[in-house]
DNA sequence: TTGAAAGCGTTACCAT
DNA sequence: ATGGTAACGCTTTCAA
């Protein structure tokens, strides 16, 4: 079929006018530009005719912006990073911007990798979750004006837009409801990291803790130990190691998959046993049986945010852009997973 | 910091050097083309100094390959296919291929759109999960000769590179398990589409029930259904209307999810009163008490030859590639669900 | 051993 | 009301 893809100048030479004139009318600029209504349709025409459709790479390269934003996240086969990428997804093409992603499995080598490949303009803005690795290139990407916007964790010190939500004070809330059902022996379990959203949901727990009789066990898991079976295995360690545990709080839906994994195990029965709470609701957690009490983010407006804060960097001058700052509130979905006998 | 941009052009003037030397040594081929050591070396430690990096643009516009790949698939939070997702990313950012990801959601229309607004030459090629309704944009896709690998579904009537498991003797096979576990009535669940995957799992299904004395229950959710907890209501009005079923087979893993909440609501015990199968394993699948037996799909594999598909067209001239056919074996994970009581 | 220049497909300024 | 043309940043042929 059509060997040769049809260019404007093609297009120009078959009509017989020129390249400015198929410009201005394909870039609806027809009227301001005073072309005859008649030159227009027959323009337009032939247009539809051939199929033509401009090239999305010279415009780029012309108008010095691709259309085209990075989302580059910890995994994006984690449910949390899907689904925040199928929500921006749709905003992102409404607007007329694509998305590339990449994962950085919080490699801080890798992620400065990747972002060293994309900021070689051919990128209009990034959707970053850091690692702390990755400052001084979160920082170049700053100077040179390029939009980010970072979520899931931030970097406090450094002055960029955001979107993450209350991991402090949700955490905290949950600890107190652990407490409310009468747990006297909590375990937090977490993974060995200084992300910011990790730290904050840990320091929940300490406020919550630290304002009750309650005692706390903490095990963070290694990030070394990232493979499923030796997370499942370390959980099972702690809870061995501590059987006065009557509570169980996991910093993320991950960890209290292998979490629950070992608790089945140990045929420890929740909650009569065990209460059991987790970071980041999933799917699955109302379906358990019982079902898991845990903290939702709320994912439609995170993704709402990210774009928006996206999108007002994209239009602006660098000089006036405004830097949104978002911290979201998270909701407890309190299951049976989480309940005192009464 | 670096207001404007360092092009090839300023390395060449800064260097009182032509572009061409420059761009010589930016390719490597400093060598071929005999351009001094000592040359070679200045300008080496000139790009390396100003941190220069080339135009992704620019040299995709030239060279008429932007090396983007485009990953479309019915939905990309949905674990399967955020998981091939991450698998492809690893082999494509290998290859020096960066993979923008949009999701169809089965909609003919909007998948349409999607490709018009990719075949405008900015991307190398294309992975895709059709709908039937695509035929005649893919076909067109295959007459500009663009790369194209079709998964998780195929076009019986189109000549293309394609992925895709043994969907039928998979479904044979677990049908077959069921009916050995004691089963006598056996509901099927699926969506009512026509997609080529869910038509040859509904066929295994039937070949294994026409050689027994089973009887068969189908029920088609129909895709205007496709909210979650319709889904469940539907289920739970076809078990409820048919109670002498014994075993149950999804015919997907998200249909499985919303029948095992349809089934905790009518206090059906697994296996005991009812055995369950799903196609489509999932990591929820092991950690459910009991655990539910299901067919897991080869994700490597998948994602392997999906990348090794891609990259042997993309290398070649049209007329001398390859169409990578791929069918691949599906593994039954046997566990609780599907048991019968011995 | 190096350089000039054409060309990839656009857009937009400046002419006419 | 239209058209010529430079420029975006790069690769590559041909010349020197």
């Amino acid at each position: 079929m059509a060997k040769k893809k049809t260019s404007i100048k093609d297009i120009a030479e078959a009509l017989g006018i020129s390249i400015t004139t198929v410009s201005f009318i394909l870039n609806g600029k027809a009227r301001e530009k005073r072309i005859s209504e008649e030159l227009t349709k027959k323009v337009e025409a032939y247009i539809d005719e051939v199929g033509y459709k401009p090239s999305h790479l010279a415009q780029s390269l012309r108008l010095g912006k691709s259309k085209v934003i990075v989302f580059m996240v910890e995994d994006i086969s984690n449910q949390f990073f899907a689904s925040i990428a199928r929500l921006i997804e749709e905003k992102a093409y409404k607007n007329g911007y694509k998305i590339i992603y990449c994962s950085t499995d919080n490699d801080d080598e890798k992620a400065n990798e990747l972002i060293n490949t994309f900021r070689t303009r051919s990128v209009d803005g990034f959707i970053i979750t850091p690692t702390p690795g990755l400052k001084p290139t979160i920082k170049s990407l700053l100077d040179e004006d390029l939009p980010l916007v970072l979520f899931d964790r931030w970097m406090p010190d450094l002055d960029t837009s955001y979107v993450i939500v209350e991991n402090r004070s949700s955490a905290r809330e949950a600890t107190h409801h652990l407490i409310s059902q009468g747990c006297k022996n909590i375990g937090f379990i977490t993974v060995d990291s200084d992300q910011s959203q990790m730290i904050d949901r840990m320091e929940g727990f300490q406020e919550a803790i630290d304002q009750s009789d309650t005692k706390a066990f903490v095990l963070k898991v290694p990030s070394s130990a990232f493979v499923k079976a030796l997370i499942a295995q370390k959980i099972q360690e702690f809870l061995a190691q501590n059987p006065q545990l009557d509570g169980l709080f996991f910093a993320t839906n991950y960890l209290a998959f292998e979490g629950l994994a070992a608790i089945t195990n140990l045929k420890k029965k929740i909650p009569q046993e065990l209460r059991v709470i987790s970071f980041d609701d999933h799917y699955f957690f109302n379906l358990y049986q019982p079902g898991i009490t845990a903290i939702e983010q709320p994912l439609e407006l995170i993704a709402d945010k990210l774009m928006e804060s996206m999108l007002c960097q994209l239009d602006k001058e660098p000089s006036k852009r405004v830097l949104l700052k978002t911290v979201l509130p998270n909701s407890l979905h309190v299951r049976g997973s989480s309940l005192g006998e009464e």
